[in-house]
DNA sequence: ATTCTATGTTAAAAGCAAAAACATGAGGCA
DNA sequence: TGCCTCATGTTTTTGCTTTTAACATAGAAT
């Protein structure tokens, strides 16, 4: 086969994975969008043909990892039911799970300072994210006597707040914020001290 | 008075002045040099005078938030005693009161990518600020029967997280995820139901 | 086969970070 | 007092970046 063709092919995609890769090594700001184009094999110009600019294209990258994200947490969510309560605890595994596995969409998702609501496509597949967990707070709600039963919203940002918390302070190494305990179980324990706060597992270790 | 003499007098401040402004503007990304030497009067050639570089000048800016920010949470942890959990309460206020007041710093220190390792005094006044949040945690956990109290380590952590999850997620315009809830009040109940988990306040609303 | 159009390339303008060479002026020292 | 020196700014240059405009190519449609 030949070097490469004059048309690439799917250069669209090529583009995105390399930009996914090189913020992932680079960070938000080492990120260049010329760099991304020599790596797929073409010129900076070429990008333009596919995407607005450097911002549109990770603002793609973070789309197409918000739908990975709702696929996960989705996936997760099934994987505990019919218990409101293993679903719960999945959905919340899986937020630390994604940051790990996808570190790129991770950042061009949540520290590359793109508006969540730069283009509907973007805020709906946001939307559908944090639907799945408010889903499954709003279920483990259920268990709770109904005058002091947040609302499923409050109980799903404060979930979704400790979970980034933790990814941002203590997984991500750029910080460097090393806590002497693994994040996983950081957020475990934060995750399961909160729930016996809202009386939804009894107070024991 | 004339124009400008020669010599700024004071040149450093006035960069991280300037500095701070346009990255609580532009954002980390959006900040360069050029403008915060622009704006200090100055050419960008003299800023390297004063600083290594565009990040060793964002680590300052982000240095001196620490500073603040330590010396913030300090005051929040003497107003609140001899209350532990007075004191406890205002430190983690006071943690969402720094974001508000002081953007600039707050971005430098968190969104900036600058690794708190970066040098001595940078890791020390980050150890600091720490510091007190764990000493307001261990007081606390006083409180707490012995044998199911978490290491104040990780208690400070938790709330470390659920805090910076709050500031990033809800309270920074930046990414635009309007929660139905202030901030504060989203940070007020979630720390609430969390030291109800641990048994330090009563099961009631 | 010829034209149209999507998808590339070259070239060029504008801005930035960083370093090198040069200029100025304030404080120390004879 | 007058010179020297060194800290502090300025010009200038290099090499990168983003973005736009003009041009080239080849696959598809007519």
């Amino acid at each position: 086969m030949p070097k490469r063709a004059y048309h690439h092919g799917n250069l669209k995609s090529a583009l995105i994975e390399a930009a996914l890769q090189l913020i992932a090594i680079k960070g938000p700001t080492g990120f260049t969008l010329s760099e991304a184009a020599k790596q797929a094999g073409v010129t900076p110009a070429a990008v333009y043909r596919h995407f607005e600019g450097r911002e549109d294209l990770i603002a793609e990258a973070a789309l197409q990892g918000y739908v990975i994200f709702g696929d996960l947490m989705e996936h997760a969510y099934q994987s505990g039911q019919p218990s409101a309560l293993a679903a719960f605890e999945a959905t919340g595994r899986a937020y630390l799970a994604f940051a790990r596995k996808f570190p790129g969409h991770y950042i061009a998702m949540f520290e590359s300072g793109i508006s969540v609501n730069r283009t509907p496509e973007l805020a709906q597949a946001v939307a559908r994210a944090n639907a799945v967990l408010e889903k499954a707070a709003s279920d483990l709600s259920q268990h709770i006597p109904e005058d002091k039963r947040p609302p499923a919203s409050m109980f799903s940002a404060h979930i979704w707040a400790m979970s980034h918390g933790v990814v941002e302070l203590f997984a991500r190494n750029s910080p460097g914020r090393a806590s002497p305990f693994p994040p996983e179980d950081l957020l475990e324990s934060g995750i399961g001290i909160y729930l016996r706060g809202l009386g939804l597992i009894p107070p024991d270790s």
